[in-house]
Parts: C-alpha cells; structure tokens; sequence
DNA sequence: TTCCAGAGAA
DNA sequence: TTCTCGGGAA
C-alpha cells in the first residue's frame, strides 16, 4: 500500500497516549537501569508526548520507503539501513527496486548485479548475501511474499531483531518496538537510564521501549519514527541540540559546555 | 577521526 | 562480552 504521508498519525493528546500505555508498567522497566524514583520522570514524558510529535510533523525527515507498506521493500530496506546512514540509503533506493522489485526479481539475479547496486553503503559482500537469502526464503517457503512472523524474518543470515521488528511495526502494522543505536541514547539520556552494550540485542531493552509503544499502529509508528528522526537530527552523540529539542523539558541529560 | 535504522563470530 | 565488518559524510 502507498502512503501519501510518511509518518502515521501526529496528533495526539496526553490523555490520549496515556490511555495506550502503562505508565507503572514503564516504572517498573526503568528502575532496572536507573537510579532514584522514575515515577516522575515517565509523568513528565507522558505530558511531552504530543509535542514531541508535533515536533516529528514539522522537522522529521521524508524517506521513500516511509511511503509504502510493501513487505518486500520494507523488509530490503531493512537490510540495506543497517548500520548505514539513511541519506546513503536514499540514493540508491529507486535504483535497487527498479532492478529488484519483488523477491523472485533479486533471487534470479546474479551476486555482481546486487552488490553494483549497494556498494556504496559498505558492507557489500554481507549485504548481497543476506538479500539473496531473504529473497530466497521468500519465494521457496512463502509463494514470493514476505512471511509476517518475527522468527521466519531472522532466518536469512544478518537479519536480526531489529531488522524483523521493524518489518513488523512499518509493513505489518504491528504495534512493536524498534532498539537502535538511536532509540537507546535518547532512552539512555532522557530518563538517565544505564544502557548495557548492544542494546538492540537485549530482550530487557526492548521489553522496556516495548512500554512506551501505544497500541494504536498509526501511533506506533508515528512515535517510532520521532525517535528515529531527533535521534539523527537533535538527539546526536557528540554534538546534541538539547535548545531545539522537544523532549527537554522532561530529559535528565544536561548538554555538555 | 568518528559514527551510522546491526548482527555474527570469536 | 568484545571484535569486526565498510564506504561515505561530518
């Protein structure tokens, strides 16, 4: 299905998000990695919930894959934003699914004709193959469409929980957490909370960014994408503009002189 | 130099 | 738990 607006839905009021999630159940999540009582801290959050997506309305960024609901092209995507900056992603977007439209398109096509297509986002052997093996379970298992299950998704190689998550949450309107390198600093600075190594690998991370989710899809996905976006736009590890941020009147982290 | 919509191997 | 993959932009 094709979106005519990237994000989901933007508006929203505090009782509204309040009612789709479990502020205890939040509490209960940060104390594990926090210190002091995170009670007040997940009320304050909860109030800047909608202008935190007010502030996605206004400054998030626009993808071509945040426009469309097609498993396949979620599902690559997925693959190719792997540790690579988005912009990058962007470039080569409608190249790749002009040669590769569908699983059966890319499982017939030969290994050099992939890795043209991605080099320039680095991992190029890895990726080739992980595209080749996710297409392949595609077509041998699920008749070239894209199996909506988190275990069947992480079957072809270097397709973890994040990637299957997110084909999940932004093909399958599932109201899932995403665990990036983005999410868990503004988890980390905001409420103070100590993350372990690798959190997109800890079930306990996202457990606890599971909380925040609504249950509403359109607002999984909107906030989801809040994260995302001020974790690469405001949210940034050396330099954060916590003066333009829309989380600072509830964030603990205080920018460095 | 560091870091990026992570994941597998050591 | 730590190391490594990688090209490209800041």
């Amino acid at each position: 299905m094709e979106l005519d607006f990237p994000y989901g839905k933007t508006e929203i009021t505090v009782e509204e998000y309040e009612g789709q999630i479990d502020a205890e159940e939040i509490a209960d999540h940060l104390a594990e990695g926090t210190t002091g009582d995170p009670a007040p801290r997940v009320e304050s959050f909860i109030y800047t919930m909608p202008q935190f997506l007010d502030w996605l309305d206004s400054s998030g960024r626009d993808y071509p894959w945040r426009h469309t609901t097609d498993p396949w092209r979620v599902y690559a995507t997925e693959i190719l934003l792997q540790r690579t900056r988005a912009d990058a992603v962007a470039n080569i977007y409608e190249g790749f699914f002009d040669r590769f439209p569908s699983p059966n398109a890319l499982m017939k096509s030969n290994d050099e004709m992939i890795y043209t297509q991605i080099k320039s986002l680095g991992f190029g052997n890895q990726r080739t193959r992980s595209l080749k093996e996710a297409a392949e379970l595609c077509v041998t298992q699920y008749d070239g469409t894209v199996p909506a299950d988190l275990d069947a998704l992480q079957q072809p190689w270097r397709v973890g929980p994040y990637s299957a998550r997110a084909c999940l949450l932004f093909a399958f309107n599932q109201p899932i957490s995403l665990v990036d390198s983005n999410i868990a600093r503004i988890i980390e600075r905001v409420f103070g909370y100590q993350m372990p190594n690798q959190p997109h690998k800890k079930d306990s991370v996202y457990e606890l960014v599971d909380t925040l989710i609504p249950d509403t899809p359109e607002l999984a996905r909107s906030i989801t994408f809040a994260f995302l976006d001020l974790g690469a736009l405001i949210c940034t590890e050396p330099h954060p503009k916590c003066n333009e941020c829309p989380l600072n009147s509830c964030c603990l982290f205080t920018e460095p002189l």
